[in-house]
DNA sequence: GCCACTATTCAACGCATGATGACTTCTGCG
DNA sequence: CGCAGAAGTCATCATGCGTTGAATAGTGGC
């Protein structure tokens, strides 16, 4: 019994470990779930070393502070470049659609969706994180999408657009109401397409 | 000197004060306040008991918990039905616009406005507050205006106009993208009352 | 095989929080 | 008046947080 230290996680030996583990890749990851979980203040470093199988001060070790943590574990894990090309590549009609695909599939992967849900979540209760969320909407949406678009009110045509994505991702995943949460995703496309198009293309009546 | 206490908040003497001031009622808009600005956990009691000009302890006194305060706290300013009547009372194509009126106003006004920004901003990392939300919209939007719709997806529909409109309060309230933020209520009432109005009865291309 | 460096844990500090219980002062009823 | 109870404060507790500094164990270059 004495010689088996019976050390299941806690209470490892301090000092390196043996091999070559990317522990500081497996912090991010459990970072980045706890960020989408419970937003900034709500995720605590305790709790995400402990994801991590880690003492808490090895995540300061790595980042220093908490805020750095968070700015690290939200890079995106696709370049949003590459994906927002794919919607504005094609005819100006078909857009609307083009970008409700993205978005439930986006979302509908929770490895992709949880930095945006961490930025959301954070976004409400935090200055910086809310910063962080508007300069990814004019960066990896309203830069792209007004480059190809006429309308002189495009830039508020286009965060009509967010508003409605953004509303759409709390509903269908965070207060999970029904029957919206579980409607198929093509039934969904097929609901919202239209007023993303209509935001984009459509023209206003006039004053 | 030593006979001025100088007591400016803190520090008043214990016990009763004469009169019959309202301090229960300073006490929930003080709490009021404090969820909307910074959600259900990012609020104290303290900040609350400071904001309202009492000690911490007396808002236990009253409310027991924290989470008593917040469900308090969160009784609207006024009565949902006197005001979704409004929406549903008249001609069905006007509906949209009728709807998107009565969001700027409400979201227009930071009294009203209040209790909602609490609602969601706690809904996100907080699942008694994701359950309160749930409950408003399926009870104050949802069931009204299922009521006067005939389309056998009429829930979905309505849940997409609170959707939009979630999205849109966020946005243009809390994180402050701009020009949304800046834009005037009648500009976005425009560009967002036909996107409610197909919502609700426009019909869908078949699948 | 030594040695600088990095990875890792441990123990602790200082602070803020929600909650409790004892105590004091005012009000209103009999 | 006398007294029960409401209104109010104070000191304090336990908990959990972010952060720090010291100590230990493995790695890679010479």
């Amino acid at each position: 019994m004495s010689s088996q230290p019976l050390r299941s996680r806690r209470g490892r030996p301090p000092g390196r470990r043996p091999g070559a583990p990317d522990t500081r890749g497996e912090i991010l990851a459990a970072a980045r779930a706890q960020f989408a979980a419970h937003g900034y203040d709500g995720a605590t470093i305790r709790g995400i070393a402990t994801a991590a199988g880690v003492d808490p001060a090895l995540v300061h070790h790595y980042f220093g502070t908490k805020e750095r943590v968070f700015v690290a574990a939200m890079e995106l894990p696709f370049v949003p470049a590459d994906v927002t090309g794919a919607v504005i590549a094609g005819d100006q009609g078909g857009m609307g659609e083009r970008l409700a695909r993205l978005f439930v599939s986006v979302w509908g992967n929770p490895v992709t969706r949880a930095p945006f849900l961490a930025l959301i979540r954070s976004a409400l209760g935090h200055e910086m994180a809310a910063t962080m969320l508007r300069q990814f909407v004019r960066g990896a949406l309203l830069s792209p999408l007004a480059s190809v678009l006429t309308a002189p009110d495009r830039e508020l045509r286009i965060e009509l657009c967010a508003s409605q994505l953004i509303g759409l991702g709390l509903a269908r995943y965070v207060i999970r109401i029904e029957p919206l949460a579980s409607a198929s995703d093509e039934e969904v496309i097929a609901l919202v397409a239209p007023t993303l198009q209509r935001y984009l293309t459509a023209h206003l009546p006039g004053p």
